[in-house]
DNA sequence: ACGAATATTGTGGAAATCCGTGATGCGAAG
DNA sequence: CTTCGCATCACGGATTTCCACAATATTCGT
Protein backbone atom coordinates (compact mmCIF):
# COMPACT_ATOMS: atom_id res chain seq x y z
CA UNK A 1 0.00 0.00 0.00
CA UNK A 2 0.90 3.65 -0.69
CA UNK A 3 1.57 5.90 1.49
CA UNK A 4 -1.89 7.63 2.05
CA UNK A 5 -3.04 10.39 4.41
CA UNK A 6 -5.68 9.08 6.39
CA UNK A 7 -8.81 11.08 7.89
CA UNK A 8 -10.63 9.94 10.65
CA UNK A 9 -13.71 12.18 11.41
CA UNK A 10 -17.49 11.98 12.05
CA UNK A 11 -18.14 14.92 10.22
CA UNK A 12 -18.84 14.21 6.73
CA UNK A 13 -18.49 17.74 5.93
CA UNK A 14 -14.83 17.76 6.99
CA UNK A 15 -14.06 14.66 5.14
CA UNK A 16 -15.09 15.47 2.50
CA UNK A 17 -13.41 18.82 2.20
CA UNK A 18 -9.77 17.56 3.74
CA UNK A 19 -10.17 14.88 1.33
CA UNK A 20 -10.51 16.91 -1.75
CA UNK A 21 -7.57 19.51 -0.78
CA UNK A 22 -5.38 16.50 0.02
CA UNK A 23 -6.64 15.02 -3.12
CA UNK A 24 -6.35 17.83 -5.01
CA UNK A 25 -2.49 18.27 -3.63
CA UNK A 26 -1.35 14.92 -4.51
CA UNK A 27 -1.63 13.52 -1.59
CA UNK A 28 -3.83 10.16 -1.60
CA UNK A 29 -6.54 9.81 1.04
CA UNK A 30 -8.60 7.36 3.13
CA UNK A 31 -11.50 8.40 5.33
CA UNK A 32 -12.66 6.97 8.06
CA UNK A 33 -15.98 7.95 10.38
CA UNK A 34 -14.67 6.79 13.45
CA UNK A 35 -11.51 6.10 15.31
CA UNK A 36 -12.95 2.25 15.58
CA UNK A 37 -13.28 1.92 11.95
CA UNK A 38 -10.08 3.07 11.49
CA UNK A 39 -8.85 1.08 14.23
CA UNK A 40 -10.20 -1.72 12.27
CA UNK A 41 -9.03 -1.18 8.73
CA UNK A 42 -5.06 -0.10 10.58
CA UNK A 43 -2.00 -2.67 10.48
CA UNK A 44 1.61 -1.33 11.45
CA UNK A 45 2.47 -1.53 7.96
CA UNK A 46 0.27 1.11 6.61
CA UNK A 47 2.40 3.96 5.65
CA UNK A 48 1.57 7.82 5.84
CA UNK A 49 0.18 10.22 8.16
CA UNK A 50 -3.28 10.66 10.33
CA UNK A 51 -5.58 13.55 10.41
CA UNK A 52 -7.34 12.91 13.33
CA UNK A 53 -10.68 14.79 15.04
CA UNK A 54 -10.11 14.81 19.25
CA UNK A 55 -14.04 14.98 19.81
CA UNK A 56 -16.34 11.88 18.13
CA UNK A 57 -18.42 9.64 18.97
CA UNK A 58 -17.11 6.91 20.22
CA UNK A 59 -13.90 6.02 20.94
CA UNK A 60 -11.80 9.86 20.85
CA UNK A 61 -8.56 11.01 19.04
CA UNK A 62 -6.60 11.11 21.97
CA UNK A 63 -8.13 7.72 22.93
CA UNK A 64 -7.29 6.55 19.20
CA UNK A 65 -4.05 7.66 19.70
CA UNK A 66 -3.16 6.07 23.10
CA UNK A 67 -4.09 2.90 21.31
CA UNK A 68 -2.16 3.06 18.24
CA UNK A 69 1.25 4.15 20.14
CA UNK A 70 0.64 0.79 22.62
CA UNK A 71 0.05 -1.31 18.99
CA UNK A 72 3.50 -0.10 18.32
CA UNK A 73 2.17 2.52 15.73
CA UNK A 74 4.73 4.79 14.67
CA UNK A 75 2.74 6.47 12.19
CA UNK A 76 2.98 10.49 12.56
CA UNK A 77 -0.62 12.08 13.73
CA UNK A 78 -2.14 15.81 13.30
CA UNK A 79 -4.44 16.28 15.51
CA UNK A 80 -7.54 18.52 14.31
CA UNK A 81 -10.04 20.33 16.81
CA UNK A 82 -12.50 22.94 16.73
CA UNK A 83 -12.46 23.91 20.35
CA UNK A 84 -8.84 22.38 21.65
CA UNK A 85 -7.32 23.76 24.96
CA UNK A 86 -3.76 24.26 25.61
CA UNK A 87 -3.06 21.46 28.08
CA UNK A 88 -4.95 19.15 25.39
CA UNK A 89 -2.47 20.33 22.82
CA UNK A 90 0.89 20.11 25.47
CA UNK A 91 -0.21 16.77 26.48
CA UNK A 92 -0.85 15.54 22.75
CA UNK A 93 2.75 16.74 21.71
CA UNK A 94 4.69 15.63 24.70
CA UNK A 95 3.50 12.16 23.35
CA UNK A 96 4.41 12.69 20.41
CA UNK A 97 1.44 13.69 18.43
CA UNK A 98 3.28 15.05 15.47
CA UNK A 99 1.23 18.52 15.43
CA UNK A 100 -2.16 19.85 16.68
CA UNK A 101 -3.99 22.28 14.16
CA UNK A 102 -7.21 24.19 15.00
CA UNK A 103 -10.13 24.02 12.61
CA UNK A 104 -10.47 25.98 10.64
CA UNK A 105 -6.86 26.32 9.70
CA UNK A 106 -5.12 27.46 6.75
CA UNK A 107 -5.47 24.90 3.64
CA UNK A 108 -1.86 25.37 2.47
CA UNK A 109 -0.48 25.50 6.23
CA UNK A 110 -2.43 22.14 6.69
CA UNK A 111 -1.23 20.40 3.26
CA UNK A 112 2.23 21.36 4.03
CA UNK A 113 2.01 19.66 7.73
CA UNK A 114 0.61 16.70 5.80
CA UNK A 115 3.86 16.40 3.68
CA UNK A 116 6.02 16.70 6.39
CA UNK A 117 4.40 14.24 8.65
CA UNK A 118 4.18 11.67 5.20
CA UNK A 119 8.03 12.33 4.53
CA UNK A 120 8.60 12.12 8.58
CA UNK A 121 7.14 8.48 7.61
CA UNK A 122 9.11 7.65 5.46
CA UNK A 123 11.97 8.61 7.07
CA UNK A 124 11.15 6.39 9.99
CA UNK A 125 10.34 3.42 8.27
CA UNK A 126 13.68 3.51 5.94
CA UNK A 127 15.47 3.53 9.46
CA UNK A 128 13.64 1.20 10.58
CA UNK A 129 13.78 -1.33 7.48
CA UNK A 130 17.87 -0.79 8.29
CA UNK A 131 17.54 -1.99 11.51
CA UNK A 132 15.51 -4.64 10.25
CA UNK A 133 18.03 -5.83 7.90
CA UNK A 134 20.73 -5.92 10.70
CA UNK A 135 18.33 -7.62 13.15
CA UNK A 136 17.47 -10.27 10.65
CA UNK A 137 21.33 -10.95 9.96
CA UNK A 138 21.66 -11.33 13.48
CA UNK A 139 18.89 -13.56 14.08
CA UNK A 140 20.26 -16.14 11.29
CA UNK A 141 23.45 -16.53 13.54
CA UNK A 142 23.52 -19.94 15.61
CA UNK A 143 23.57 -19.78 19.24
CA UNK A 144 27.34 -20.40 19.72
CA UNK A 145 27.90 -17.43 16.79
CA UNK A 146 26.13 -14.89 18.31
CA UNK A 147 28.52 -16.08 21.90
CA UNK A 148 31.36 -15.74 19.67
CA UNK A 149 30.30 -12.32 18.26
CA UNK A 150 29.42 -10.75 21.28
CA UNK A 151 32.99 -11.40 22.48
CA UNK A 152 34.44 -10.44 19.50
CA UNK A 153 32.50 -6.93 19.76
CA UNK A 154 34.42 -6.42 23.19
CA UNK A 155 37.53 -6.72 21.55
CA UNK A 156 38.22 -10.33 22.95
CA UNK A 157 41.44 -12.79 21.77
CA UNK A 158 40.01 -15.70 20.07
CA UNK A 159 42.28 -17.25 22.74
CA UNK A 160 40.50 -15.82 25.63
CA UNK A 161 36.92 -16.51 23.72
CA UNK A 162 37.95 -20.19 23.51
CA UNK A 163 38.82 -20.23 27.22
CA UNK A 164 35.73 -18.49 28.33
CA UNK A 165 33.47 -20.85 25.83
CA UNK A 166 35.13 -23.92 26.76
CA UNK A 167 35.99 -24.73 23.62
CA UNK A 168 39.13 -24.66 20.75
CA UNK A 169 40.56 -21.57 19.49
CA UNK A 170 40.06 -23.99 15.80
CA UNK A 171 36.39 -23.90 16.79
CA UNK A 172 36.48 -20.22 17.68
CA UNK A 173 37.99 -19.01 14.04
CA UNK A 174 35.26 -21.09 12.83
CA UNK A 175 32.18 -19.60 13.92
CA UNK A 176 33.63 -16.51 13.55
CA UNK A 177 34.34 -16.57 10.26
CA UNK A 178 30.97 -17.77 9.64
CA UNK A 179 29.00 -15.00 11.07
CA UNK A 180 31.11 -12.40 9.71
CA UNK A 181 30.47 -14.65 6.09
CA UNK A 182 26.21 -14.16 7.53
CA UNK A 183 26.78 -10.60 8.48
CA UNK A 184 28.70 -9.72 5.10
CA UNK A 185 31.68 -8.21 6.82
CA UNK A 186 34.93 -9.06 6.04
CA UNK A 187 36.70 -7.58 9.42
CA UNK A 188 35.32 -7.48 13.67
CA UNK A 189 35.89 -3.34 12.87
CA UNK A 190 33.39 -3.37 10.14
CA UNK A 191 31.46 -5.70 12.35
CA UNK A 192 31.19 -3.07 15.04
CA UNK A 193 30.36 -0.01 12.41
CA UNK A 194 27.52 -2.03 11.05
CA UNK A 195 25.98 -2.79 14.70
CA UNK A 196 26.87 0.58 15.95
CA UNK A 197 24.98 2.85 14.02
CA UNK A 198 21.96 0.62 13.65
CA UNK A 199 21.14 -0.23 17.37
CA UNK B 1 27.57 26.42 40.30
CA UNK B 2 24.68 23.97 40.94
CA UNK B 3 21.74 23.38 38.65
CA UNK B 4 19.11 25.89 39.46
CA UNK B 5 15.66 26.65 38.50
CA UNK B 6 15.44 30.47 36.16
CA UNK B 7 12.64 31.88 36.46
CA UNK B 8 11.88 34.68 34.11
CA UNK B 9 8.80 36.71 34.31
CA UNK B 10 8.43 40.65 34.76
CA UNK B 11 5.53 40.57 37.60
CA UNK B 12 7.28 40.53 41.22
CA UNK B 13 4.37 38.96 42.85
CA UNK B 14 4.77 35.09 40.28
CA UNK B 15 8.88 35.41 40.73
CA UNK B 16 8.43 35.65 44.75
CA UNK B 17 5.56 32.80 45.13
CA UNK B 18 7.25 30.52 42.44
CA UNK B 19 10.67 31.23 44.02
CA UNK B 20 9.31 30.28 47.45
CA UNK B 21 7.10 27.34 46.40
CA UNK B 22 10.37 25.32 44.04
CA UNK B 23 12.63 26.60 47.09
CA UNK B 24 10.62 25.18 49.36
CA UNK B 25 10.79 21.71 47.62
CA UNK B 26 14.52 21.75 47.58
CA UNK B 27 14.88 23.41 44.19
CA UNK B 28 17.27 26.48 44.01
CA UNK B 29 16.04 29.14 42.20
CA UNK B 30 17.07 32.20 40.77
CA UNK B 31 14.87 35.14 39.30
CA UNK B 32 15.25 37.42 36.76
CA UNK B 33 12.75 40.33 35.85
CA UNK B 34 13.31 40.55 32.29
CA UNK B 35 14.90 38.28 29.46
CA UNK B 36 17.25 40.95 28.84
CA UNK B 37 18.56 40.42 32.90
CA UNK B 38 18.81 36.75 32.38
CA UNK B 39 20.18 36.38 28.86
CA UNK B 40 23.16 38.92 30.65
CA UNK B 41 23.93 36.21 33.30
CA UNK B 42 23.24 33.54 30.97
CA UNK B 43 26.43 31.16 30.11
CA UNK B 44 26.25 27.81 28.02
CA UNK B 45 27.51 25.92 31.02
CA UNK B 46 24.72 27.11 33.43
CA UNK B 47 22.93 23.90 34.50
CA UNK B 48 19.46 23.76 35.13
CA UNK B 49 15.98 24.82 33.80
CA UNK B 50 13.99 27.75 32.85
CA UNK B 51 10.41 28.98 33.90
CA UNK B 52 9.74 31.36 31.48
CA UNK B 53 7.01 33.89 30.81
CA UNK B 54 5.36 34.19 27.73
CA UNK B 55 4.34 38.23 27.61
CA UNK B 56 7.20 40.28 29.27
CA UNK B 57 8.12 44.01 28.84
CA UNK B 58 11.18 44.40 26.09
CA UNK B 59 11.91 40.78 24.89
CA UNK B 60 9.36 37.84 24.99
CA UNK B 61 9.80 34.85 26.16
CA UNK B 62 9.65 33.06 22.66
CA UNK B 63 12.22 35.90 21.43
CA UNK B 64 14.43 34.67 24.20
CA UNK B 65 13.69 31.29 23.94
CA UNK B 66 14.78 31.61 20.14
CA UNK B 67 17.81 33.56 21.10
CA UNK B 68 18.81 30.92 23.68
CA UNK B 69 18.68 28.19 21.42
CA UNK B 70 20.52 30.18 18.16
CA UNK B 71 23.55 30.21 21.05
CA UNK B 72 23.68 26.73 21.75
CA UNK B 73 21.61 26.73 24.59
CA UNK B 74 20.74 23.29 25.84
CA UNK B 75 18.34 23.98 28.93
CA UNK B 76 14.81 22.93 29.05
CA UNK B 77 12.35 25.37 29.02
CA UNK B 78 9.12 25.21 30.98
CA UNK B 79 6.58 28.13 29.18
CA UNK B 80 4.34 30.22 31.96
CA UNK B 81 1.59 32.66 30.67
CA UNK B 82 -1.84 33.19 31.65
CA UNK B 83 -2.78 33.69 28.31
CA UNK B 84 -1.87 31.20 26.06
CA UNK B 85 -3.42 30.35 23.15
CA UNK B 86 -3.22 26.99 21.29
CA UNK B 87 -0.82 27.51 18.29
CA UNK B 88 1.51 29.64 20.60
CA UNK B 89 2.06 26.37 22.72
CA UNK B 90 2.11 24.26 19.51
CA UNK B 91 5.24 26.31 18.06
CA UNK B 92 6.85 26.45 21.27
CA UNK B 93 6.71 22.56 22.20
CA UNK B 94 7.54 22.07 18.36
CA UNK B 95 10.86 23.95 18.71
CA UNK B 96 11.74 21.99 21.58
CA UNK B 97 10.17 23.90 25.02
CA UNK B 98 10.00 21.22 27.60
CA UNK B 99 7.13 22.36 28.99
CA UNK B 100 4.15 24.71 28.30
CA UNK B 101 1.92 26.04 31.54
CA UNK B 102 -0.77 27.92 31.81
CA UNK B 103 -1.13 30.26 34.85
CA UNK B 104 -2.39 29.56 37.53
CA UNK B 105 -1.46 25.99 37.66
CA UNK B 106 -1.42 23.08 40.25
CA UNK B 107 1.73 23.72 42.35
CA UNK B 108 3.07 20.08 42.31
CA UNK B 109 2.44 19.82 38.74
CA UNK B 110 4.62 22.61 37.95
CA UNK B 111 7.30 21.34 40.48
CA UNK B 112 7.18 17.96 39.32
CA UNK B 113 7.83 19.33 35.25
CA UNK B 114 10.91 21.21 37.02
CA UNK B 115 12.31 18.55 38.76
CA UNK B 116 11.63 16.25 35.16
CA UNK B 117 13.34 19.53 33.53
CA UNK B 118 16.04 19.35 35.99
CA UNK B 119 16.89 15.92 35.31
CA UNK B 120 16.72 15.65 31.73
CA UNK B 121 19.15 19.12 32.01
CA UNK B 122 21.50 16.31 33.80
CA UNK B 123 21.13 13.68 31.28
CA UNK B 124 21.96 15.73 28.69
CA UNK B 125 25.03 17.33 30.47
CA UNK B 126 26.16 13.65 31.13
CA UNK B 127 25.72 12.64 27.75
CA UNK B 128 27.53 15.85 26.54
CA UNK B 129 30.58 15.14 28.59
CA UNK B 130 31.13 11.77 27.56
CA UNK B 131 31.21 12.96 24.10
CA UNK B 132 33.40 15.59 25.33
CA UNK B 133 35.46 13.66 26.84
CA UNK B 134 35.86 11.78 23.40
CA UNK B 135 36.47 15.00 21.08
CA UNK B 136 39.33 16.01 23.05
CA UNK B 137 40.87 12.41 23.13
CA UNK B 138 40.71 12.73 19.42
CA UNK B 139 41.63 15.82 19.59
CA UNK B 140 45.33 15.18 21.19
CA UNK B 141 45.87 12.96 18.03
CA UNK B 142 48.41 14.16 14.97
CA UNK B 143 47.72 14.52 11.57
CA UNK B 144 48.58 11.06 10.55
CA UNK B 145 47.63 9.54 13.37
CA UNK B 146 43.80 11.00 12.27
CA UNK B 147 44.40 9.58 9.26
CA UNK B 148 45.63 6.40 10.10
CA UNK B 149 42.88 5.74 12.88
CA UNK B 150 39.90 6.88 9.98
CA UNK B 151 41.75 4.08 8.07
CA UNK B 152 41.71 1.35 10.71
CA UNK B 153 37.83 2.56 11.34
CA UNK B 154 36.98 1.21 7.93
CA UNK B 155 38.75 -2.03 8.55
CA UNK B 156 41.33 -1.15 5.95
CA UNK B 157 44.74 -3.21 6.61
CA UNK B 158 47.70 -1.68 7.71
CA UNK B 159 49.42 -3.02 4.19
CA UNK B 160 46.89 -1.21 2.42
CA UNK B 161 46.88 2.28 4.79
CA UNK B 162 50.14 1.86 4.40
CA UNK B 163 49.89 2.45 0.26
CA UNK B 164 47.49 4.85 0.67
CA UNK B 165 49.07 7.00 2.99
CA UNK B 166 52.36 6.34 0.80
CA UNK B 167 54.55 5.35 4.03
CA UNK B 168 55.76 1.92 4.99
CA UNK B 169 53.97 -0.85 7.18
CA UNK B 170 56.10 0.12 10.02
CA UNK B 171 55.18 3.55 10.29
CA UNK B 172 51.68 2.66 10.81
CA UNK B 173 51.67 0.43 13.18
CA UNK B 174 53.74 3.12 15.09
CA UNK B 175 50.87 5.09 14.85
CA UNK B 176 47.99 2.97 15.01
CA UNK B 177 49.62 1.87 18.31
CA UNK B 178 50.32 5.55 19.32
CA UNK B 179 46.50 6.75 18.69
CA UNK B 180 45.36 3.39 20.40
CA UNK B 181 47.53 4.53 23.37
CA UNK B 182 46.25 8.09 23.20
CA UNK B 183 42.67 6.68 23.24
CA UNK B 184 42.90 4.32 25.95
CA UNK B 185 41.73 1.15 23.57
CA UNK B 186 43.78 -2.13 22.83
CA UNK B 187 42.02 -2.70 19.49
CA UNK B 188 40.33 -1.67 16.73
CA UNK B 189 37.25 -3.02 17.84
CA UNK B 190 37.27 -1.05 21.45
CA UNK B 191 37.82 1.82 19.48
CA UNK B 192 35.19 1.11 16.45
CA UNK B 193 32.98 0.68 20.30
CA UNK B 194 34.01 3.93 21.72
CA UNK B 195 33.51 5.83 19.28
CA UNK B 196 30.25 4.07 17.60
CA UNK B 197 28.35 5.23 21.34
CA UNK B 198 29.36 8.83 21.71
CA UNK B 199 28.81 10.35 17.80
C1' DA C 1 16.08 -44.13 11.51
C1' DC C 2 18.01 -40.97 8.11
C1' DG C 3 19.67 -36.60 6.64
C1' DA C 4 20.54 -31.74 7.35
C1' DA C 5 22.25 -28.34 10.21
C1' DT C 6 25.23 -27.38 13.86
C1' DA C 7 29.23 -27.97 16.85
C1' DT C 8 33.42 -29.63 17.45
C1' DT C 9 38.53 -30.45 16.68
C1' DG C 10 42.99 -31.17 14.10
C1' DT C 11 47.07 -30.08 10.85
C1' DG C 12 49.71 -26.91 8.75
C1' DG C 13 50.97 -23.01 6.38
C1' DA C 14 50.35 -18.10 4.60
C1' DA C 15 49.44 -13.58 5.98
C1' DA C 16 49.01 -10.03 9.20
C1' DT C 17 49.58 -7.92 13.48
C1' DC C 18 52.20 -6.69 17.63
C1' DC C 19 56.25 -4.98 19.72
C1' DG C 20 61.12 -3.92 21.34
C1' DT C 21 65.22 -1.78 19.96
C1' DG C 22 67.47 1.57 17.42
C1' DA C 23 67.98 5.37 14.16
C1' DT C 24 67.40 9.58 10.88
C1' DG C 25 65.37 14.01 9.38
C1' DC C 26 62.75 18.09 10.29
C1' DG C 27 60.43 21.96 12.14
C1' DA C 28 59.01 24.57 16.16
C1' DA C 29 59.79 26.23 20.70
C1' DG C 30 62.93 27.73 24.15
C1' DC D 1 71.74 26.36 19.05
C1' DT D 2 69.59 22.85 21.46
C1' DT D 3 65.77 20.30 22.81
C1' DC D 4 61.50 18.19 21.88
C1' DG D 5 57.67 16.34 19.31
C1' DC D 6 56.53 14.26 15.10
C1' DA D 7 57.14 11.37 11.17
C1' DT D 8 59.77 8.16 9.05
C1' DC D 9 61.99 3.48 8.47
C1' DA D 10 64.49 -1.30 9.39
C1' DC D 11 65.26 -5.83 11.64
C1' DG D 12 63.45 -9.67 13.79
C1' DG D 13 60.80 -12.41 16.65
C1' DA D 14 56.39 -13.46 19.13
C1' DT D 15 51.60 -13.67 18.58
C1' DT D 16 47.47 -13.85 16.13
C1' DT D 17 44.55 -14.31 12.51
C1' DC D 18 43.04 -16.48 8.24
C1' DC D 19 42.08 -20.38 5.57
C1' DA D 20 41.88 -24.89 2.97
C1' DC D 21 41.32 -29.66 3.75
C1' DA D 22 39.48 -33.22 6.55
C1' DA D 23 36.83 -35.55 10.10
C1' DT D 24 33.60 -36.81 14.15
C1' DA D 25 29.76 -35.80 17.34
C1' DT D 26 25.26 -33.90 18.46
C1' DT D 27 20.84 -32.34 17.69
C1' DC D 28 16.61 -31.94 15.42
C1' DG D 29 12.92 -32.57 12.25
C1' DT D 30 10.53 -35.67 8.91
Amino acid sequence: MNPHAYLVDDDDAIRDSLGWLLESRGVPCLSYPSAEDFLAAWDPSLPGCILLDIRMDGMSGPELFDLLCERGSTLPVIFLTGHGDVPMAVSALKQGAFDFVEKPCNDNELVNRVIEALQLDEHQRLAAADSDSVNSLTSRLTTREKQVMERVLAGTLNKVIADELQISMRTVEVHRANLFEKMGVRTAVELAQLLAGKR
